[in-house]
DNA sequence: CGGCTGACTCTGG
DNA sequence: TCCAGAGCCAGCC
């Protein structure tokens, strides 16, 4: 599979179910050869026009990423109350409950 | 070819 | 428990 690791990692994101999360670094460890810097810089330049779930990718701490004024973070929230997930007081997701569960395998 | 960038994660203090 | 620093690697000038 000559692929890139975008391509990959953007694979290994449509798998999310609606109602889960996943968290970079569990993202990093599915994909091959690739770290939590490469799954935030490549969802960072996720194409909206491959419909990817972006928002049901979280960071380690069960939290939104908090990379701009916060409008866009309240948006991947919103986003993610609208499938089921839900946000304690502190704005975190238990991954626990909605947590994905990685089944897939990228080889 | 060389250097900069990035929505993170981990370890140490 | 919280804060700060280093590491990592592909993609794009």
């Amino acid at each position: 599979m000559e692929k890139s690791v975008y391509q990959r990692i953007y694979n290994t994101i449509k798998q999310i179910p609606s109602g889960r999360v996943a968290s970079y670094g569990q993202i990093a460890r599915l994909v091959s050869n690739c770290t939590p810097r490469m799954v935030g810089y490549a969802l960072a330049a996720t194409p909206s026009e491959l419909n990817i779930p972006w928002h049901r990718v979280i960071n380690s701490q069960g939290k939104i990423s908090p990379r701009s004024s916060g409008e866009d973070t309240m948006l991947q929230q919103k986003l993610l109350e609208s499938e089921g997930i839900v946000f304690d007081i502190n704005g975190s997701a238990d991954f626990q409950k909605f947590g994905w569960k990685s089944t897939i395998s990228i080889k």
